[in-house]
DNA sequence: CTGAAAGCGCTAACAA
DNA sequence: TTGTTAGCGCTTTCAG
């Protein structure tokens, strides 16, 4: 079997105490010593066992980040940032993706507080229902007790460190920029229902129409997942319906993705006959046709100020990032036909 | 601080090893002492430690991934696939990012070896250096000693479990269908050089151009990163050489991506001027505008097996799994011109 | 500067 | 069915 440290120690004929010492070079060791042990570090290619010392220390340098789908360029950009401050932090990220259930999500908390995890990032959007919402501040307090943190990234439903997009504001600015061309039957496809990410776009959406004096026409109002799929089905059942829009606001880019496929199948011209925005600028936006109009959330940034909070030095209260969205304008918007 | 097994074994009047036994269910209980530990561990908010097991039972469940770049969809899909099966099994997954650095690999599967992984994915091709495979080979050696697997996922430069695509064969077989068309002059914007997967899908280009008898002109491969910028940069740096060529196969589909940005900046249809192929076919390429004639590699289902063969029974002898690549004929590529 | 020894929280014989 | 006990590999006083 592999190597040990009192193999290390025979071999090198010095205590245990003093390969502690050197692999953890926080006491003085004489050089000559301190050679003889690399040596014999090196020649049974030993590897220390960073359970034995997370037994001891309590503390493991891992970050735990539960996310929604990995292959969601969103959490893709987020993940990232995360790993990006991870690294010039010599901490190991684990990724677990509870697809938007939220018992898994609630599981993954305690596999990793068993695995004794400095901190937890949850990324995304989350459920707005009580039972979760009690399960999760218990595991929050679970975590505390094992002085472990919790950091919120992209919403902040209990108490602890967040960072948080301003998602309303956003959807407001969007909606109201397609207002602003002179569109006023916007049709929306939201997300899936009671998602924190799907009220909050929407509550912008409503917003903006009430602020203009538009009508806000519940039947311009179809869900989906937030997947390209998503934005497929819902696009379908949009336009199956009959209803009569000159702009379609997508909770978010993937599903616009999709809503334009469905589009360009059935000839319908973006931006002539339809106006198409997103939101979060996901780095494919740019590179459909017609590039996509849509809201910019700093994903990358956010991964980044989630993990800053995940390692930095406790403080005591609960840090909250609001970081600033920004409108992007590009092809797939224009003013509605004249006449329409 | 956090409760451990022996506040419990107090709080529910028994002995530690009964706990150990509830918490297991490897052994009979009697269902009121289980009812009662089960009771004690709720009030306490136990959660046991996984270092603690780790230590006695020398495994943990837990397997380190390591790839080059996670918001690359190519990853994201290998992820995809290597997450779903390691949920089935339930196991953990550790992601590292190499970001391209052979000396961070190292790094990483040592540190995943002091964590005792079950196992290590290694994904992505890998560099054709020495020095570098022969420190490769040793932590080989490192995780068989410790009972742990490794498997590389896309390519196979030492021992070990494998899963790889075809990646000469698509590139032959993707130059042949433009030779196919008519183009001669088919221009390849290739990996970064040393790269495997930069070798190979050059060598299967070779390959298609010198079967056909049309000329390798060294003028028409120029090297570029495998991201949207240095597809970018790659495109760019042709156009400006001045070459001549009215098709272009870029080595993956992000490299393309790019390089169609560049085109269409440049007033360069395609495929009218130029015709565009990439590889690996990622979600995006059907959303692009044309979009992309490319290669199917089957991510997810490479990010599966690799998992499978992670978590395998040991049975002796490395496994290597052979996945075949399609050709997906998209709006991208079309004859040259006439006169061309 | 170095060594001896006492655990960290848990599992797995071995007894009872 | 349950309890006792000896470690797993390491860090960390406390002595020397």
């Amino acid at each position: 079997m592999s190597a040990t440290m009192s193999d290390v120690a025979k071999r090198a004929n010095v205590s245990l105490a003093t390969v502690s010492r050197v692999i953890n070079g926080n006491y003085p060791v004489a050089e000559s010593t301190r050679e003889r042990v690399l040596t014999a570090i090196r020649d049974l290619g030993y590897v220390f066992n960073a359970h034995a010392r997370a037994l001891i220390t309590a503390t493991t340098g891992i970050v735990g980040v539960i996310l929604h789908d990995p292959s969601d360029p969103y959490f893709g950009e987020i993940v990232r940032g995360i790993q990006e401050v991870a690294d010039e932090h010599g901490r190991f990220v684990v990724l677990c993706n509870s697809m938007r259930d939220p018992e898994r999500e609630i599981i993954y908390i305690e596999m990793l507080r068993s695995q004794r995890v400095d901190a937890v990032i949850l990324a995304g959007g989350y459920i707005e229902d009580d039972e979760y919402l009690r399960l999760l501040a218990e595991q929050a307090r679970g975590l505390r007790s094992h002085g472990a943190r919790l950091v919120m990234c992209g919403h902040a439903p209990v108490r602890a460190h967040a960072v948080v997009p301003q998602n309303a504001d956003g959807a407001y600015r969007i909606t109201t920029e397609l207002l602003r061309l002179g569109h006023r039957r916007i049709a929306h496809l939201a997300g899936p229902p009671r998602f924190s990410t799907t009220r909050e776009r929407l509550r912008g959406y409503h917003g903006a129409l009430e602020a203009y004096g538009a009508t806000a026409d519940p039947a311009l109002v179809v869900a989906g997942d937030f997947t390209r799929d998503g934005g497929v089905r819902a696009c379908t059942e949009l336009l199956d319906s009959g209803a009569d829009f000159t702009a379609m606001f997508a909770a978010n880019d993937m599903m616009a993705v999709g809503a334009l496929a469905v589009l360009r199948e059935r000839g319908i011209a973006v931006p002539e006959d339809v106006s198409l925005a997103g939101y979060d600028d996901i780095p494919v936006s740019r590179d459909i046709a017609p590039a996509l109009t849509t809201v910019n959330v700093p994903m990358v940034e956010m991964g980044r100020q989630s993990m800053r909070l995940a390692v930095a030095a406790d403080d005591g209260d609960e840090n909250v990032i609001r970081l600033p969205t920004e409108l992007v304008i590009r092809a797939s918007v224009a003013p509605p036909r004249a006449g329409r």
